[in-house]
This record gives C-alpha cells, structure tokens and sequence, in this order.
DNA sequence: CGCGACGTTGATTTGCCTCAACGATTGTGG
DNA sequence: CCACAATCGTTGAGGCAAATCAACGTCGCG
C-alpha cells in the first residue's frame, strides 16, 4: 500500500521521525470500495476516521422529512468520516459513502488514541487539523447564514473547482442547501448570463 | 483572580499536574468589558481566545448586505474568539462584543503554542475541545440545512434553556439565520399554541 | 421627560420549494 | 448488442415559508 500521500499530508503540519512513521503505519489498514458502497451506515459506531487515497466520498444524513443532507464530500487526500460518532464512539447518523470507486485509509479509533500519547507529534498533529476543520465548518454556517443560494453555489465552484463534475447535481444540491430543481436553475441562469 | 472554572474546566478533558497549572497560569491575563464593548474588530489580528468567566459574549459578521450574522454566544464557562483569525493569526473579519458587562481570561496565541509544545497534555486538551468544537458545528450545519425557522428556535430553546432571556431578540434570530420579526412571529405563534 | 434602541404586528413581496411531466444518460440482463 | 428500466437532470406552474417594509408600542437610560 502506498502510504506517502497521508504522510506527506501529515508532515504538511508537523515533521515525523522515522519511529513515528513506522508506529503510524502499524495502526493503518486499507480498504476498497465500489461506488454506492457504504462506509458507515446510521446506527454504527465509527471505528475509524477514513483517509481518502483514491476516488471521492461523502457523508450526509437523511432528515425526518426524508430529504439528504450531504454534510461533506472528501476526494483525494482529505480525511471524511461520521465525526460525532467518531470521537464519542457512539451510534451515528449519517451515511457515509462511496461516490465513486474508492481506496481509502483507515484509522482506527483506539490506536489513534494511544499513537496519540505515545507520541505528541500525533496529538499535535490532529490537534492542528481539527481546529482547521472547526474554522472551516464555522466558515460554512456564515455562508449559510448569510448568503443566496446562487452565491452559495458560485462560492462553492471557486473553492472546490474540480469536485462539481465528479458529484451528481442532487448530491451538490444537498451540500449547499437548496433542491436540485432550483440548482438546475440556478446553473441555467448563470450559462444564460455569461453569453449576454 | 479567580481561575478554578477555568482549570476544572480543563480537566473535565484532562489531568494537570501541579507545574502544569502553574505553567497555565503564568501565561494568563484576565480582561473586564462593560457591555457593547469589543473585544475585537474586523481587521484585527485576533491574538488571543478567550475563556468566559462570568457575562456573555458574541462573535458576529457584517455581511456584504449589511446585516449582522451571529456566529456563537458565549456565557460562563465558554471560548469564544475570531478563531480563523487566531489560529492562522490573519486579520480577521468577525466583531467580539460583550453583551453583558464581562470578566474574560485571555489566552494568548504564541504562549499557547509554548506551552502544548512543553506540556503535551495541554495538546492534547485543545485537541479534544476541537474535536468537539468541530463535531458540535457540524451539527449546526445539518440543523441549517435540514430544519424550518421554527424548529431551530425550538432546537436552541432545548440546548441553551438559560441563554435566550440574556441576549436580544435580533441577535438570537442572527444567530438562527431568520429576521427578528419572524422569530416574533414564531414565539407569538408558540405562546397561543401552548393555551389551546 | 424625551430620545433611541428594541420588539411587535400587519401587508406585501419574493426566493425557493413542491409537484409533475418530460428528456437524456447509464447500466444491466436477455 | 439491443431493449428496457432506473437514475439523473431539466423545465414550467403553482404554492408557501420567510423576508421586507412600514407603522406603532414599549422600555431603559441620559
């Protein structure tokens, strides 16, 4: 298995000693995935945080209303798992799925911990990340708040332009808060726009 | 000054040794605020996060529409800072206003980092808060998505019973992403509601 | 007291949803 | 390799939740 990706991502933040390496590629496992397969169903608890090697995840929640609600899509090198369930290693609720065949790395919940005592770098490390992801997520509730769903969905093609042609429409729809009637209007208007 | 909320409250996560408090309590400043006073502005470089020791604060957006867009209140026993802003140490876009007269401990960035670097237990205490933080604002964007007006107020009533009769109503609806006459309208709605 | 900030209420408007019908594309079994 | 169904996206008509606008009541504070 090709762990490099995780690890230069890792180092992105903190330098590793080759002990540490060695100890993180003990704990790891890998895992392939058919499009439409599940990661994690509601009900489960998450064993592990999953590091996407290869192909494009997302996981939402479907409301009592029965809509979806896709909460994150996480492509090539961005870590996506149920991170409620996760950390409190209680029953989840979101589905957590494969959009395209995949290769993913997990992590483990417990030899996460216990990586993470032994040696500080880990604790760092996820410390580091975590508290991106927060202000990150803190960015998405004001553009929620604030903003119309066409700036919602032209936000959303600056940030992440190579993702929107690898997610069907109703998935993207659900992401950004709005039906995939109205996206697909939203997509019309603008073409129209851009000729005028 | 009186640190014992803050120090039981980081060893509700973690254990403290005697110099590690010690080491915490060097690096700490407390700050008094009369109300509407700000803690920050936009534009600042937000140096600090701030543990609340009595009063209440909130970070709020101005939008390009101009309305306001609160992001977290925060009474005793809470952080709050412009946390895009303090983590990357960038200029930042949020205000932090006390909207009570207030007591707050400062944490300040380089110290902090200091002293996660000597006392990994302090890594690890704002690890697992992230980890919370992040896992709690997820929540916050799927009730954004999912839920009408109305069961977001009634969501929040449930979660922070005591924090609706301390903050104005504009602030409230800013914060459930609705107009303050609609969030009028709702309580009116609920008060007839509960009589029949 | 009188002013300004805050909350209320009603009339009107609008952004977005819902529903339904219809293409286009995909994939699957015969 | 085709036929058929299923899935996905498009388009339009109509409806509703929530915004906007405006006028008025109320309370706290200088």
């Amino acid at each position: 298995m090709n762990l490099q990706g995780l690890i230069d991502n890792i180092q992105r933040y903190i330098s590793l000693e080759e002990r540490e390496i060695c100890a993180l590629e003990d704990i790891l496992e890998s895992r392939t995935l058919r499009k439409k397969e599940f990661l994690l169903q509601p009900g489960q608890v998450c064993r592990s945080q999953f590091y996407v090697h290869k192909g494009l995840i997302r996981n939402y929640l479907i409301g009592e209303d029965g809509d979806e609600h896709t909460l994150q899509f996480a492509c090539e090198d961005w870590f996506i798992s149920d991170f409620n369930s996760y950390i409190n290693q209680v029953a989840g609720s979101l589905f957590v799925q494969a959009l395209e065949d995949s290769v993913v790395i997990c992590l483990p919940y417990q030899k996460v911990e216990e990586l993470c005592r032994v040696y500080p770098s880990f604790e760092r490390f996820f410390r580091l990340v975590s508290q991106k992801a927060f202000a990150f997520s803190q960015k998405r509730i004001l553009s929620n708040l604030g903003k119309s769903a066409e700036e919602r969905y032209r936000e959303f093609k600056d940030l992440y332009p190579n993702i929107e042609q690898r997610v069907p429409q109703y998935a993207l729809a659900s992401y950004l808060g709005m039906s995939s009637e109205f996206l697909s209007k939203i997509k019309n208007r603008l073409a129209r726009n851009s000729f005028s």
